[in-house]
DNA sequence: AACTACTATTGAGAATGTCAATGATTGATG
DNA sequence: CATCAATCATTGACATTCTCAATAGTAGTT
């Protein structure tokens, strides 16, 4: 093992750098929006799905505590953007669901998110972009996670 | 224009995702060494230097606030594991540099963090991983940060 | 019914991020 | 030399985020 190289040369030192650029910029981007870079997520999420997403699969699909996700969606909740449906399946579940007025909140994110980082990305070229989301993919999501019965052992970190 | 991809598959959010996937691992398997991410990127900065760094030029290579440091280097330095030396060409600077015990540390250290990242990166190839650490780099640092100890406004100051 | 497993929720405590203010020091200006 | 602005480390306050344990409600099983 060559262990001898400097940290600023480090994929995990990096990967949490530029996260931290991204997020940042992504964040400032949404103020204006009253939304942060979790919300967002959670409204994204959320609107993506018309069927809504329970907060379980929110917390895996993040990588949060399950308790985390509750002040998201509560904060969404008031906001007026997405709503707790009880799930006719499985009443534990709470399905989370965008409003219309989520849906066009979420748009504008959108837009004002990908503008935001155009700019750290527009400098690497398609091909490599493609690469990048291929190797993040990888990185982030161990393995697929499927979208209806969570068998899994869900508890984020151990 | 692809402002209609689902969020799974937003750089930003992947780089979020894959950076605190990455992260909880290098912490764990630091933890037996009494260090976290931070503290190890300190101590590892801190070490590669036999100069020192101070502590705003640690803050400007993480990306944190130098307030932050503060708390840093006063968890390694009472560890043992760094010094605050003063520097002799500006008193206003402090310097952070590796005690022997802390270069043993970062040593042992950096073998466990690269243990742990090799099970996130291995099932990519080399070279891909060489085009992840380029853009990386660019996404995580705009513009190069000089490396003077000093103010040494000799060549390309700016 | 009894039992186990799962979901959302709450609460506590630690860690982290952000921001303003301060003392010590430096460099530049008058 | 005196003064002023800028820089560095530090402190403190405050919000956000992370991590864990515990709980009520529900589901599936036996």
């Amino acid at each position: 093992m060559s262990t001898n190289h400097p940290l600023a040369e480090d994929l995990g030192f990096l990967l949490s750098r530029a996260s931290g650029v991204v997020a940042r910029s992504a964040s400032a981007s949404l103020a204006p929006l009253g939304l942060r870079v979790r919300s967002y997520s959670v409204l994204a999420f959320a609107g993506e799905d018309s069927a809504g997403v329970t907060q379980r699969r929110l917390a895996a699909l993040m990588g949060l505590d399950p308790s985390q996700v509750v002040a998201l969606v509560d904060d969404l909740e008031s906001s007026g953007l997405v709503t707790r449906a009880p799930d006719p399946t499985d009443r534990r579940n709470k399905l989370i669901i965008a409003t219309e007025k989520g849906h066009r909140i979420r748009e504008e994110a959108q837009q004002r998110v990908d503008r935001a980082q155009s700019g750290h990305f527009d400098g690497v070229p398609q091909q490599h972009l493609e690469q990048l989301r291929s190797m993040l993919r990888r990185i982030a999501i161990p393995e697929e996670v499927p979208a209806g019965s969570g068998t899994e052992s869900a508890s984020g970190a151990q």
